[in-house]
DNA sequence: AACTATTTTGAATACGTATTCATAATCAAA
DNA sequence: TTTGATTATGAATACGTATTCAAAATAGTT
């Protein structure tokens, strides 16, 4: 179809190892011959053909990201910096939208067919047999934001537990003492550490507390907030699992004119641009995206020069972040 | 490295010409040897290289999806859609944004190279030679939700003139008489359509209105609104181009107190999952995601079928979602 | 059984590139 | 210039698969 090696050796008058060289880089190339051939292979149009590139190298230049939830606003920015962040570095991105909790069967083999040169998973939970999958084909994998029981992958997230423990202590030094933690769905290593931060503290203080479990929706926060207003009684904060959870908290309580931060206060958690919005105003805990993001390529790109297939929990530290809402 | 074809023959026994019949299907196999070869090939692991096959077919089985705002949760949706609906298919989604107000050249590359089956841009706008670029080399392109002067592509959309008129109509049913439209990036064909409807119809019934440029994100509806206020003259109905902007627009207009749907009211397009939230509980033209994907899909499969390069202007009919802002 | 028509299979080849190995060209030093 | 060392180039090969072409096996018919 295209204009390949050949055409445009033909036409500078050089062999098609030339034209090879002069494309891969890194090769003893005159500079003359050089300037023959990119003349050549500009009149022509050539671009090499990237597949053939791979069959031979066994490396693609195509990192697979793995992604379940679009509606949490979180995540199609953390999509948007890793295609930033890998563009620049020459790798392009198959996007795998995984529909169910874990990750399916099909969605692996998507990224095995594709010999894609790492995978990053951001939101699925992902079991065994993954694992053996991505390991026997040495591909790096990195899980973003989640961690499995099992200690045998690479994992960048925040400390989670440090930030509910942080909250925790912000919280009762503003004078709360009675905190409903609003979980996100129950399997998720994320909610369970933010969750088990915060209890620890408070338990320390013996406050009382209570957890209702939801899943990390708007609707979740919203349905459960009412829940929790029609037992009568009004804890003296809230503290939800992520940010979108907690706008639906903040507008279950509009509802009800229970003034925020009057009469209870609420935390989210991840930062979105919307905590920012003035309806919202949301005193939240910042996952600092950007930074986790230069970690996780970092890896990747070790990993894909040379692979060790080391494990590890990276934890990127976040900050409060203060607003209207406490 | 992996295991290919030809290992899976050996422990078969039969040839590799046997286990690529297998597996691309369409071929006659017996059904005894297929299911010898299926063994062997579960035993192993095995999976067909995507690269050796598209370097023998030149084709490939990925589509190009360009995006632009992530921002506005309207296109993480659509970005769920396409990549659940080509899973289907068997076909893998080549992540692409591009920051700049244009798809670059370097965008473009990255298509090429991976000589990707089509290209669907849903956001940013595309110059000439990136027409060219892709005809050249017979890649069937989309644009979705966007279209050019140029006559020269297919694009997939909403009716937008004709939302626009309806809008009014519905506005002036309502009994408003003098309407602000908050426009998006002005060189963007959805928002001068959806304006143009807007204003013809108000022309007609010789009502006065008044544009404001904004960007299509909160911020810009949120300060607009804003500005509006100050000048002193609230208008007795709002149209924002898109959902996020009316956000904007409410909330400026909680902040001074400003009654909805009493004293102003206010229309948002698009319809994302926010715009149901209690907070806002936002009137506005639905776009109808789903429908827009399968036409766009099904265009995409024809030409990767058989390419014709054929144009056209697809326009999906929305309808209004009549809530507690107007 | 004998023959033909059909289906199934294997050997060989092509796809476009990177890379090894050998050869040719260039350079440095005497 | 001669020699030796270095560099630039080309021919040949490999990557893993789909596909053509011929041979083998099977089914169908008399």
């Amino acid at each position: 179809m295209g204009i390949n090696a050949k055409d445009v050796a033909r036409l500078a008058g050089v062999s098609q190892s030339t034209v090879s060289r002069v494309f891969f880089g890194g090769a003893s190339v005159t500079e003359k011959t050089r300037k023959k051939v990119l003349a050549a292979a500009e009149e022509l149009g050539y671009t090499p053909n990237e597949f053939a590139r791979s069959l031979i190298t066994n490396k693609t230049n195509i990192i697979g990201l793995v992604m379940k939830g679009v509606k949490n606003p979180f995540y199609p920015q953390v999509l948007k910096e890793f295609a930033l962040e890998f563009k620049k570095l020459g790798y392009g991105i198959l996007f795998v939208h995984t529909n169910n909790y874990e990750i399916e069967k099909e969605d692996i083999s998507m990224l095995l067919k594709y010999n894609v040169a790492g995978v990053i998973i951001t939101d699925a939970a992902l079991s065994l047999y993954v694992t053996e999958d991505f390991k026997k084909n040495q591909i790096p994998l990195v899980l973003f934001n989640r961690k499995t029981e099992k200690q045998d992958f690479y994992s960048v997230g925040t400390n989670n537990m440090a930030a509910g423990r942080k909250i925790a202590e912000y919280l009762i030094a503003k004078g709360c003492t009675d905190m409903v933690y609003i979980s996100g769905e129950r399997n998720t290593s994320t909610s369970i550490e933010r969750e088990k931060g915060f209890f620890d503290v408070l338990e320390k203080h013996q406050l009382p507390y209570k957890r209702y479990d939801s899943d990390f929706s708007y609707q979740g926060g919203y349905e459960t907030t009412k829940k929790v207003i029609s037992e009568g009684n009004i804890p003296s904060a809230f503290f939800a699992a992520n940010d979108i959870m907690a706008f639906g908290v903040l507008d279950a309580l509009r509802e009800h004119s229970i003034a925020v931060p009057e009469e209870t206060k609420v935390v989210g958690f991840d930062n979105i641009d919307m905590a920012n919005w003035p309806t919202y105003n949301l005193t939240t805990w910042e996952q600092p995206i950007s930074d986790m993001v230069q970690e996780t390529v970092k890896y990747m790109m070790s990993e894909i020069e040379e692979y060790t297939g080391r494990t590890g929990k990276v934890k990127i530290p976040g900050q409060l972040i203060e607003r209207k809402t406490t």
